[in-house]
DNA sequence: ACCTGAACACCGTTCAAGT
DNA sequence: ACCTGAACACCGTTCAAGT
C-alpha cells in the first residue's frame, strides 16, 4: 500500500494532477496573480510547502496547467479531410480555450516552446504539410500561422486581465473613445479604426486573419 | 526658479524622463525582474517613494519605457514609396528593437492597446490603406499583420528571458535535441522540424512570415 | 512641490521537523 | 515518502515626516 492514490479513492493524497486541477480553478476565477501557493495550499487543505514535493515551481505549474487545457482541446479536434479546415478548427479551438481560460493567452505567448505550444505546432504543421508546402518553406508557413494564433492569444489575454465588473462592450467603447481623442494628424488611421472597434466580432476577425495567412501559404504550394 | 529642471542643467531633479531612461538601462541589463523600485531608486540616488511622485506604478512605468523605445524606432522609419516596403521596414524595426531591448516583446504582446502599440498600428494601418484594401477588410488585414509582428515579438521575448550565460545556438540545439526525443508518432512533424531549427535565421524567417501575410492582404485588394 | 525611508501587506521558495 | 508551517529574502506601494 505504498501508492495508495493509485489503488483507492482517497481524495486526501496530493498529486500533480490534483494540484493542476485546483490551479486551473483558481486561475479561471482570480487570474494569474490570484494563483499563489498559499491560496493553492488552502484550497487543497495542505501546507504551501507540500506543493513543492509535486511541482518544481510556479512557472512549471503554469505550464502544466496550460498543457492540461490545450491537451483537452487538441484531443477534441478531429482531423478534417481538407487540411485548411484542420487549421481553422485548431485555431478556433485555441481561441475558444483562451476565451474560457484567459490566463492561457499570456502563458502560450510568453513561452512558445512549452509542451502546450508543441501540441498546437504539431497539428498545424501536419496540416500545412498536407497542403503541399515544400520542405524549405515549411518552417516559414507554420510559424506565420502560429504567430497569428499566438498574437491573437495575447490580445485576448490582455482583454481578460480587466477587472470583472467591467463589461466587454463598455471596455471597447472606452478604448474607441480614447482613440478618438488622439491627435488627428499623427493618429489619422487609428481614429478611423476607432469607429469600427465597438461593432466587431473577435472570433470572426480572428478567423479572417487565419484565412488571410492561408492565402499566403497556399501561394507557395 | 520654480521649474529649475527646465532652465538649468542640474541632473539632480527627478523627472519622468530620467526615470524612464534609468529604467531602460536596468531593463536591458537585468530584465523585467531586475527592474525594482529599490534598484531604480538606488541608480537615481533617491528614495523608492520619490519615484511614485512622477510615475503611477510599475505597469505604467513599463508602458512608458516601451513607448520611449518604439517612438524612437518609428521616428527613424521613413515612409517608403511602396506601401508594402513601409510595412516591411516597420516590422523589421520592431524586430530589431526587440532584439536590442528584449523586455519590449512581452510588454508589447501583453498590452496590445498601449501607446507603443498604437504607434505601430498607425504606421501599418496607413500602409495597408495605401495598398488599396477596401474599408470593410481593413481591420482584418491590419490585425493579421500586427498579430504576426507581436507573435514573433513574444517568441523573441521568451528567448531573451534566458540566462545570459547560455549561448543562443547552444539553446536552439538544446531545444532541437529535446524535440528529437518526443514520441515519434504523436510528434512526427515537430521532430522533422527539429532538424531545421538550429540553422534558421530569425530575422529572415520573420520577414518571410510578413511577406506571406502580405500576399493574403494583396489578394483582397 | 517634491523627496525620504521606514513600514505594510504581500509574494515564491526553503527547510527543519514531523508522520 | 510525503507533509507541515514557520522562516527567509524579497517585492510593490503607502505615508508620515521632512525640505
Amino acid at each position: 500500500m505504498t501508492r495508495r492514490n493509485l489503488s483507492n479513492g482517497r481524495h486526501d493524497a496530493l498529486s500533480e494532477e490534483r494540484i493542476v486541477e485546483a490551479s486551473i480553478g483558481i486561475l479561471d476565477r482570480d487570474g494569474v496573480n490570484g494563483l499563489t501557493f498559499r491560496a493553492l495550499a488552502s484550497r487543497l487543505k495542505t501546507g504551501s510547502g507540500a506543493i513543492y514535493w509535486h511541482v518544481a515551481d510556479k512557472q512549471t505549474l503554469l505550464a502544466a496547467a496550460t498543457d492540461h487545457v490545450i491537451a483537452g482541446v487538441m484531443a477534441a479536434v478531429p482531423t478534417q479531410s481538407v487540411p485548411q479546415d484542420t487549421i481553422r478548427v485548431v485555431a478556433l479551438g485555441v481561441f475558444d480555450a483562451i476565451e474560457a481560460h484567459p490566463w492561457i493567452g499570456a502563458q502560450l505567448s510568453s513561452n512558445p516552446w512549452q509542451r502546450a505550444s508543441l501540441r498546437i505546432l504539431e497539428r498545424i504543421g501536419g496540416a500545412v504539410q498536407a497542403i503541399g508546402v515544400p520542405e524549405h518553406a515549411l518552417f516559414n508557413a507554420v510559424t506565420a500561422l502560429i504567430n497569428c494564433i499566438f498574437g491573437v492569444a495575447s490580445q485576448h489575454a490582455a482583454a481578460s486581465r480587466l477587472p470583472r465588473d467591467i463589461d466587454r462592450s463598455d471596455h471597447l467603447a472606452a478604448i474607441a473613445a480614447a482613440w478618438a481623442q488622439l491627435d488627428p494628424v499623427e493618429y489619422a488611421f487609428v481614429r478611423e479604426l476607432a469607429a469600427q472597434l465597438p461593432g466587431h466580432d473577435d472570433r470572426t476577425q480572428f478567423l479572417a486573419g487565419i484565412n488571410l495567412v492561408l492565402v499566403g501559404v497556399e501561394s507557395i504550394r
